[in-house]
DNA sequence: TTGCCTAGACGCAACGGCGCGTCTAGTCTG
DNA sequence: CAGACTAGACGCGCCGTTGCGTCTAGGCAA
């Protein structure tokens, strides 16, 4: 669906770089991966959905992985932001059951997982999806739970990192069984690992 | 090291299995699994290390991801077993300390690993994982958990599939994120998870 | 017992298919 | 002209399959 159609793309501009092909690439990859899982990903097949050569990808993305990478960042920045200012206790909530259906419901989310897995295969992988997309998440996170503590709006009895790998842990685990990850889960997670209300 | 070599191993027994070649497989697919990742894992490369035709490994195996869940299988019963008879909160204890060390040392741990991944790439791989593997050992592990309840060992305050998840979530999220998984981590979710001993 | 025969597991080698990443050639636009 | 684009061919490696010859255990008959 979101596949440019070549009659709806815009003139190519000269000599810049094409943002309409940029766009089909990533909006292919993603729906492809939705479609068909990580297995029918192949740069080919994303050059035929995204109307676009082969070369153009190869010109800039070193590896489908990357383009992956580049279509989760864009994805989560704009649908899973991090609550950055005075969070409180409702807010970090509401944040941890908003990454829930982001895992399960949210095309990004696949992506995520599929890169994951992929992490396990492949040691670059595993190194570039720390760089560009964990760590710097993970940070924005810890920052969250830091002031909210801080504020005294959660009283978490571990330290933040391991507050954080506590309940995205289990999340992700199920969400990579193909269990469901109903917000009871969340909200019980967080009553454990959050500690009282304004204690 | 543990693929036989060619002179090692027994002569055929005619139209019987040749169990020295069975075990061959398995341990070249294993050793080249930690050696050189999943990535390299191509059914020509486990041929090649076992010292066994392809053909061989395509008659008694539909797929390299079957081979693994063997190895998985009976590594881990032998190496990982679930506590059964009148658990206390020690075994349990110890058992998830035993799940955190067999996740990150044991060679069957990063099997178990590339399976969880490679089950996000391809359904097949998640059905037969689930099947073969995950559901059997969590029954076990359910079981674990029910028997040191009643027995007043452990009070944990969510059902037990839950606090297995919540428990086994953060451990797995770990491993596939590439830190370390210390028993203290072990320690602490145990801790919040299964409630005060002899309550 | 001796000797042949069959069943089935095994190794060797080759097949077509496909995705990989690279490369060449030609087109289009600022 | 420079630089991004399309189209398509290339060699490589692994896929899963197939044909064929070899080897051995076990059955059967003289």
């Amino acid at each position: 669906m979101s596949a440019a159609s070549p009659q709806s793309r815009r003139p190519r501009s000269g000599n810049r770089r094409d943002e309409a092909a940029r766009l089909a690439v990533l909006h292919a990859a993603d729906d492809l991966l939705v479609e068909h899982g990580f297995g029918a990903l192949t740069v080919e097949a994303i050059a035929r959905r995204a109307g676009v050569a082969k070369q153009t990808i190869y010109r800039w993305w070193p590896s489908k992985v990357e383009i992956l990478l580049d279509t989760l960042i864009e994805d989560s920045a704009k649908r899973l932001p991090v609550p950055a200012l005075e969070p409180t206790a409702e807010t970090v909530r509401g944040y941890l059951r908003d990454f829930a259906r982001f895992l399960t419901d949210d095309p990004a989310g696949k992506v995520l997982l599929a890169l994951v897995a992929q992490a396990q295969h492949d040691p670059g992988t595993a190194d570039r999806l720390q760089e560009r997309y964990l760590r710097p998440r993970r940070d924005q996170e810890r920052d969250m739970l830091t002031r909210a503590s801080a504020a005294g709006e959660i009283t978490p009895a571990l330290d933040p990192d391991t507050t954080l790998d506590a309940v995205v842990g289990p999340l992700v685990y199920r969400a990579l069984t193909g269990s469901d990850v109903p917000p009871d889960l969340v909200d019980a997670l967080a009553g454990n690992l959050l500690g009282p209300r304004r204690g």
